[in-house]
DNA sequence: AAAAATGTGCGGTTTTTTCCACACATAGGG
DNA sequence: CCCTATGTGTGGAAAAAACCGCACATTTTT
């Protein structure tokens, strides 16, 4: 199940943000240099893993994330609290609340969203 | 600035959880198989970096972590914040108390820690 | 004392990930 | 028509990460 590896993950990040590009645009929007055959090579590969499709519009082909960012998003917080915080997606963060330089304000916000959630799971 | 491999991260999170062991006790405890050997030479790289410190003690190096948890943590969460959330580790947080599964007891326990976090805050 | 167990040091190999050059195709402007 | 710009496909090379065998030394066991 599709894991990603550092530039696999850039990539990722780029068509999730912007949706559906062609190799020159990635590269373009790529969060640091890189050559487009070394790019086009990466989007092949995530091409085989099933984590992005491509299309062909006039003569390129438009890339777009397959993978949904929030799935990664999960299985990114779970490895870490695999690591962290004995496996548990809530003592970590918990963990990051304590240990993360917050605003008051951010904080406040993070208590709005709690208290939503919990009316949330009373309508379930 | 230490930032670790896939299997570097397996080694500290056996030294951050046991203390200070020697090379048959990492592997004992290592979260998968892996040949001593294998062990040694990523405890070497560790050390390399500075990651790990050893002592003699006996006939055996036993190993610590030097670099803290809290550090790789914290290192570790700005990264997942570039790529979901623009950066914004409060944003992150956010978002993972969206759409993580947390029971009711567990958000209440996050709340307190919020509270908590506002009144430290208070004090500076 | 020999055998077995426990450890280290060293010098690689293998696998994975990342990167790239080059040949070829097509469209558009001069 | 020829040149340039823009793409693709392919077949690797280069670099990084992970892995491992074996020789040697010391202690423990029989």
């Amino acid at each position: 199940m599709s894991k990603f590896t550092k530039s696999e993950l850039e990539v990722m990040q780029v068509l999730w943000e912007h949706g559906s590009l062609k190799p020159a645009e990635i590269q373009e929007k790529f969060p640091r240099a890189i050559k487009n055959s070394a790019l086009r090579s990466l989007l092949s590969v995530l091409l085989d893993k099933g984590s992005v499709t491509r299309e062909m519009i006039g003569k390129a082909y438009y890339y777009k994330a397959k993978t949904p960012q929030q799935s990664t998003l999960k299985r990114m917080t779970k490895q870490m609290a695999n690591i962290f915080s004995g496996g548990s997606t809530a003592a970590l963060i918990a963990q990051l609340i304590k240990i993360e330089a917050l605003s008051e304000e951010d904080i406040r916000e993070l208590q709005t969203i709690a208290k939503q959630k919990i009316k949330e799971q009373e309508h379930e």
